[in-house]
DNA sequence: TGCATATTTGCAGAGTGTGCAACGAACTGT
DNA sequence: ACAGTTCGTTGCACACTCTGCAAATATGCA
């Protein structure tokens, strides 16, 4: 299912034969969630219907709730973003970086890898940063995902700090999503403003000794 | 307008009359939040619907309207919860503390302030962790008053480190409060966890070393 | 070609939220 | 106490989001 073009010696593949109903199932979802975003920048997405939506896409109000539960899910993408286990290994492994600055790390590789046209990342980005809305909807799903990042955190905190107690590496780990989604939120609108050529991720390092020195007790 | 009982020798007093209108208007609307945080506990925040509310409360869903702009409103409040210039001055001139950390404390003092009713304040918050839909209805709230958080934290930062750049400031500030906020939702969970006996301001400190240690580079 | 399967669509219905106008209760001065 | 003003309440119509169901349509496969 992860493969995409597989051209092994004999012509016949394994995977994706790409049959007709799926490549138009694909093309459509693309223009859906193009037209919502379009649709969003340009009237302002409160004042965005779904049937406006399906007019700009080619299909139907109802069609359109068979590809999202929702009408932010078309902006948004439907699924939890989720680090594969390459993404998880590295950020277990990762030393001389903070827990959370890790975690935010590989968060902004997660959400860049999921949307490769830059462009379209980056209007998406710009919508939900302008529309309250569509940020809270946001935040939603990825406090649906809580506990799986959580997860992910422990395995960390569980290689780094083993003396850690159990109680203690659970509220660690739950800290450290909260806190590095909190600082994500400012960076993404770092990045934004910016030219578009640097990576959101090392962005991010130039921005954590900030986020020190805003933690840090002054000593006098 | 802000006064509260003021027995002046002149029993004529100058405020507070407290017509019969004000009175009403004021048990309704308490009436109808706590039918809703009550529905919401009883019945999960989502099988609870407007005209539920009323029934409970004892008003039509038309006037329902008229006090909250929406159902998550009953819950959350309607207002944007702000410090008073006496929480800003002692948060502006709270030393030994990191910024974010007395910033996290200020916010906690104005949650509480606002609702005097321990037991109902502890009942909102319970359903407000359980449900991701208030969570991030109250996210937005927050979200939109995130640029006046940050100006005040904006006023701690000129006071404390005016060498900073202005922009790098702006920056900081908005950083801060993210963060901040972030930290919170974690300490909230703690808070609910305990016996309700230690301020929710008490906790912060005791997990803001955890923090410090989450956003610090190991040395090794 | 013809059958099985997946997708699209319309329709009815529940629920949220808003503007408008009528109605009723509370405040005002006399 | 009374008439007039003001404010809060309610019902009604309407737009919009979202769901279940069943009919129509398109694709995949033997």
């Amino acid at each position: 299912m992860e493969h995409e073009g597989a051209r092994a010696p004999d012509g016949a593949s394994v995977a994706k034969p790409e049959g007709l109903r799926e490549r138009k199932r694909r093309e459509t979802r693309e223009a859906t969630r193009r037209a919502a975003i379009a649709l969003g920048l340009e009237h302002g997405w409160d004042a965005v219907t779904v049937e406006m939506i399906c007019d700009a896409a080619g299909i139907s109000p109802r069609t359109f709730y068979n590809y999202f539960p929702s009408r932010e899910a078309a902006v948004l993408g439907e699924g939890k973003p989720m680090p594969n286990e390459s993404q998880v290994a590295a950020f277990v492994a990762a030393r001389g970086v903070s827990d959370v600055e890790a975690f935010a790390v590989m968060m902004a590789e997660v959400w860049t890898a999921a949307e490769p046209d830059r462009e379209l990342f980056r209007q998406r980005r710009t919508l939900l940063d302008a529309t309250p809305e569509l940020a809270a909807a946001n935040m939603m799903r990825i406090t649906e995902a809580r506990a799986q990042y959580a997860g992910i955190v422990r395995q960390r905190l569980d290689a780094t700090r083993p003396s850690l107690g159990d109680a203690d590496a659970e509220i660690e780990a739950a800290m450290a999503v909260s806190i590095a989604m909190g600082a994500l939120q400012v960076m993404a609108r770092g990045w934004l403003a910016g030219d578009g050529e640097a990576p959101l991720a090392s962005l991010i390092h130039d921005y954590f000794p900030r986020v020190r020195r805003l933690t840090q007790a002054p000593s006098a």
